[in-house]
Parts: structure tokens; sequence; C-alpha cells
DNA sequence: AGCCGATATGTTTTATTTTGCATATCCATT
DNA sequence: AATGGATATGCAAAATAAAACATATCGGCT
């Protein structure tokens, strides 16, 4: 998760991501819309090509992520009629909605500092 | 800045930091880091070897930071019998200051809704 | 059995960052 | 005036990251 905050010519960035023991991003922004592309097209392929970024990248971070997460995000198949399909595990969809709640919980609270962060400022020039 | 929470094998990381208005980063760890070293060691040089990084970049880093935020940061000096120095100007002391402040309410903030977020993941499961 | 389209990966290119190297400049001290 | 050590900066090299390309595999359908 990341956002911005604007301070006349300055602007102030913050990000937010899970990662394994030695801090390696697991999900992030990024993964989290991807996967809830996925949810959205049953599809990884589909997906980053909506979103716009390589379906090659997109599949390694996901591999990766779950293998350390130590459990799967999204279910996925191949051959059949369509060539195969993605859709998010049970799991999967728990995280995504739990990070999503904490998002939003997150920005409410980071922007209650922003704004004593700016007065601060303010003051002290 | 950034910290590290941990949810058993899960951790969770954040980041601040300030920028232009194309996004470019001005100010964050790093960069914090080595202003309050600059303060310490009275050196640019002496700085970056005390932490590790490339002299080069860091000064490159300054200089680029120095330009955006339209204020120096760093008064530095040449020649003499120790060859030069580094020290914070007023205002580099100042944000730095600032930006500690701002550093500890943002932490403080951040923990109650990881607090949170960890007793919402535990729920789900 | 053969086709199609998505998943699954290895390999190569390209782009971006960071580091390293070389060199010039500055100036209190010797 | 010669010296030394830090700042100042261009440029080449090395390390990382991201994108592109090329195939192989899989399996419901026709």
């Amino acid at each position: 998760m990341s956002k911005t905050n604007t301070y006349s010519n300055i602007h102030l960035h913050y990000k937010v991501w899970l990662s394994d023991k030695k801090g390696e991003n697991l999900l992030g922004d990024g993964k989290w819309q991807l996967l809830k592309e996925i949810e959205q097209q049953g599809s990884l392929k589909a997906a980053t090509e909506k979103i716009g970024i390589s379906y090659r990248k997109a599949w390694g971070d996901i591999k990766f992520a779950e293998q350390r997460l130590g459990f799967q995000l999204v279910n996925k198949t191949r051959g059949g009629r369509d060539g195969g399909n993605s859709l998010l595990t049970e799991e999967g969809k728990r995280f995504i909605l739990a990070y999503d709640e904490f998002h939003r919980e997150f920005a409410r609270s980071v922007d209650k500092v922003i704004i004593k962060f700016k007065r601060t400022l303010k003051k002290k020039r």
C-alpha cells in the first residue's frame, strides 16, 4: 500500500508491505492489485494484460510469495477449453480481505499523523 | 524511515519518505541516517565509510536533494588542515528534527493499527 | 488425434542503480 | 611552495531488476 500527501512543493509518501524474515516483498501494492484482478478475470494472463505488467514477472512473484507464505494464494489449472485459469484460494481471498481492511485503517491513522507533521514543519520555519 | 512487525513468520514493513513533484526521493531512510552521521562525524567521507555506502552516491544524492528542496542541508568546505569538512546547516538540522518527530509519531500510530490487523488475521483463519 | 489458449519456465536483452576509478580543486599547515 | 586529505565530478564497470522472447506442457473440445 502506498500513498502521497503534499506539503507545498514537497510530497510525503508512505508504503506498507508484508515480507518474509529477510525483508523480501511478499505482498504489497502490486501483488495486492494483481490478486484482485485475478479474482475478477479468472486468469493470470488476462490480469497482467489488464494491469499492463509482464506475465513472466507476475507469475514468478506469486510463486515466490506462495513459497514463502507457505500456502497457495491462487489455484491454477492448465489445459481445457480456455487453456487454463487462475482463481484465488480461500486463503488468498481471506488474505486480500484482511489487507484491504488494514489498508483503510492504516490510511486513516496515517493521515492524522501527517496533518500533525505539517503543523510541526510550519511552526519550525 | 522503515520498521518491521512480526506476525508468526510474516513481517510487516513500512516506509516513509519525502519527494519532489515527480516522486523522486529527496529524504528517506538512507539520507536521514546519512545526515545524522554527517552531524556526528563532521565529514561526508567519514559518514559514508561508517555507514558503508559509496561516497560518490551519497554526495550526488545530497546535491540532488538540496537542489530540489531549494535550500542547503549540509555546509561543505574544502581545503584546510583536514582537507575539508561537512556540517549540517540550521535548516538541515531542523529538517532532521521534524522528520525524527514524525518518525516516532508515525511508528506509534502504525503499531496500533498493526495490532488490530493481526487480530483480524487471527479471527479470519 | 489434433487444436487452442493459458499456465509454466529457461534464456536473453534491456534498463536502471550502484559502485569504483580517476582526477581536479581547495586551503590550513609545514 | 609543496603537502595532504576532503570535497567535487565525470566516466567506466559491475551489479540488480525488469521486460521480452522462446518453448514446453496440459487437457477439454471438436
